[in-house]
DNA sequence: CGATATACTTCGTGATACGATGTATATCGT
DNA sequence: ACGATATACATCGTATCACGAAGTATATCG
């Protein structure tokens, strides 16, 4: 998929990820692929700005001799899926418009 | 909206402006006014980002004492909107990720 | 005659996806 | 026993891009 139309969608994909339960990295990039590639890089990256938006909280925790680091979803995170809830009618019209034969 | 999610939209939108007759700057922004905000500064970067694409041509012609320029879509710019209409199918399947209730 | 609309242009900035690269441990197959 | 593969996280540099700000210039309307 186009990478500009991926921007956007990916926080939002990863703040899914880890709506119902908390995840980790690896696991968060194998959820999300059926739906979008996501690589390792770009994953630490939007980790890292949700946490720094608060719309994430992180714990450290060991695993099997290595170290996991644990996501969980804020309520600023919800508020962020919302937000996106109400993009998504303006970004169907836009396809609407886009896609019209005439 | 949310600019993110505007990236990869915008290029398709102009696109689409421009699908049935040759339109201008202004124009452009008018018509696709009611579907997304587009400033001129952004528009005039877009438009010359899809002539460098060789997504559309340009005409330069006078109109009542000012210089306007027309653009008209190419079949480059045809294919491009035909890609966004495939990518499609996979944005919809990440709404229904994201926008699930469980 | 000033405000507003039309019309195009350039510059600088901030956001961000990604490839490349690195570190380290566990498991599986032969 | 050992190499390959999977798991797991981290950092750096680069290219792309939307946008506000500012500028130039003409036409129209009240």
């Amino acid at each position: 998929m186009d990478i500009q139309l991926k921007r956007g969608l990916l926080d939002v994909c990863v703040l899914a990820a880890i709506k119902n339960e908390e995840s980790y990295g690896y696991k968060i990039i194998k959820d999300v692929k059926p739906y979008v590639e996501l690589s390792e890089s770009t994953l630490y990256t939007i980790l890292k700005r949700l946490e720094t938006a608060e719309m994430l909280t992180v714990r450290s925790a060991e695993h099997e001799g290595r170290l996991r680091k644990y996501y969980s979803i804020t309520d600023a995170g919800l508020g962020r899926i919302d937000e996106f809830k109400e993009d998504w009618k303006e970004i169907e019209s836009i396809y609407q418009f886009v896609a019209r034969e005439c």
